[in-house]
DNA sequence: GATGAATGAGCATTCATTCAT
DNA sequence: TATGAATGAATGCTCATTCAT
């Protein structure tokens, strides 16, 4: 099937030159398909960078979801949700999704696209987190929404401030410190309340 | 002087289009000027671009020095720089960072030039952390680089994912679970240090 | 094929507007169709130029080697020499490779490109006159290689003054000259030598 | 004055980048100066272009003169003029000319003024072409009007075909050859009346 | 005399998209 | 399914020229 190798193109072309290097043109180049595929299969260049945003929620949903499902702690949390993103950014799926939320800037329909592909990420962020706290001090008093979104936030932030460096180390490094915050905020709360939680199974 | 009318259109126009709409001639339509003025006076269409983050980053930053100059508290801190940053953020501020973050994208050069101009935002963050958490058990464990780069990633991420709804309440909303957070870590602490800190502050 | 009809709406426009005049829409405007054609079928403009060249080339280049094939003697060489020439004069051939060679001189490449392409004609030259003289008391004397050049730079240069006029009449006048001249070399060498060459040629 | 020195940047100009790359922008760049002085002095583009030949014209033409005027024989015309032209070759002031020619394609009016420039240096050769063959068998058989617009043709036209090699060793050679020509039919017309005639000549 | 600013037309080139095959 | 051709609008940028100062 050619639509799966058009969606590739799509996002080798986002990864590599942006929402700006992004043409019709640019994808099919990548592809080395002609250029007017993409629209007999998709209609429109936004269609198939959404399709691009399709296939990657599909897939890395399903990966984050099976790590996060057991989680039970805030540390181990921010451990699994580290080491998931860090893969992300290293294979530019965080770019994609960065990138596309910077397009839509300039057409309202694509940003009401994008809002839709991007509701399940903050949800599955705020479960996760729901989960983490629960049973422990922080469940009375953190506003897990916002959480949820300043969490999703930081993760495109990052992606946004990292590209600017050719070596994008600091990026990576960032999650060092995020769990040790993480690790802190623990430590302060007592030991007993998570670390019990965590004894007592998983999903 | 008409240079500054055309940096002025030029921050408008990304504010309300995005990089992907800002083009020279958007620009253009937007001050109501010649289109070809533009290239008379900055040769190219990412140069007033960077004029512009130039003209952001100067006004701005000297409102956040001022500000952040005496602050001494990481609570403080946060209300302070959450203020600010809500501000900027319903100024569009924030977005023309984003945007030519993201549009930064498909130009190595454009992606230099950046960095030049970023470089000073996460200094700025880096002392106003250091200066919040010195004097207190912070101090030792919180590697302050990363903080400032993870700070200022979250504000341009919170910028992305809040241009996608409409009323962009979200984005505001995060500030109070920020501030939260850190008078949770602050009261973890212990109220002797930072508080004591504080009083004898110069702010 | 559609190639051919922008190719010959490239050479019809060099001849008519010159270098100078010969932008792609002039090009487009001359040939009827639409501008962005050029570049789908040949990338830039430069590239039709030179396709342009590369036709004229081909179908001229069998021409004179046809016709200078069975040449022996330098003044049947002029004669028949001439004759081309004047053709090509008139039909404009000559106005696009004069003019191609004036306009290369802005551009490195295009000068490289065009070099290329010249090259056949300067040998196309030197054969027809190495011909031409062999067996004379010439052969010895005569510096094929610059003759070669200097008698295709003749022809250039003709073309160039020649477009001063309206008439260009004088363009056609001088190989009236150059026929007498040719002439006069050979009585004086005495008749023997070319005479009898000629009269064992094939022509 | 200032015009002058916009005709050195105009001369300038056209050598280094040909007609094609002659706008005003261009030579005001050259001669570092604002290119609204080249209309204000000059009224358009054209106009300077003009005036750049003109001073061409007026140095070398007294030049030319002066060299000339005492020549007596082909082979003495032969040698003084390949090396004035040697000088202007490399001087460029050949390569203004041709480049002038071939823009005036674009333009009647510009064709109009060129030609009115362009006569004298016909006129100028065919003088010294009379001078050079009076007295001699050529005087009764070479049609000397031909012969100046030729020979200002093959000057033309090595420019031409010489800018295509980086060296530019060809267009010196070919004089090597045109010497010998002309030494040639010399030898051939008998050693009596030029030979004799240019030892009785003033130069 | 000279200049900085301005303009409208033009430049080469790329855009998304359509369509006949 | 797929493609080569085509198009009209847009892109960034340069053009010759004008004009107020």
């Amino acid at each position: 099937m050619t639509k799966a190798r058009i969606i590739d193109a799509a996002l080798e072309t986002i990864k590599r030159e942006g929402i700006v290097g992004s043409s019709a043109r640019a994808i099919a180049r990548t592809g080395g398909f002609n250029q007017a595929l993409i629209f007999y299969h998709f209609g429109s260049v936004d269609e198939v960078l959404l399709a691009a945003v399709d296939k990657l929620s599909a897939t890395r949903m399903a990966s984050y979801e099976q790590h996060l499902a057991g989680v039970r702690s805030l540390p181990e949390l921010v451990a699994v949700g580290a080491r998931l993103y860090a893969e992300d950014l290293r294979d530019g799926h965080i770019t994609v999704l960065a990138q596309m939320l910077a397009g839509s800037s300039s057409s309202p329909e694509l940003s009401r696209q994008l809002r839709e592909r991007f509701t399940p990420w903050i949800d599955l962020a705020r479960g996760a987190i729901a989960r983490a706290v629960a049973g422990t001090p922080f469940e009375q008093v953190l506003p897990v929404d916002d959480l949820a979104f300043a969490v999703t936030s930081l993760f495109m932030g990052i992606e946004l401030l990292d590209h600017l460096d050719d070596d994008r180390a600091r990026g990576q490094a960032v999650f060092g410190t995020v769990e040790l915050v993480a690790r802190l905020m623990e430590s302060f709360a007592g030991p007993s309340a998570p670390a019990g939680d965590r004894q007592t199974g998983p999903a």
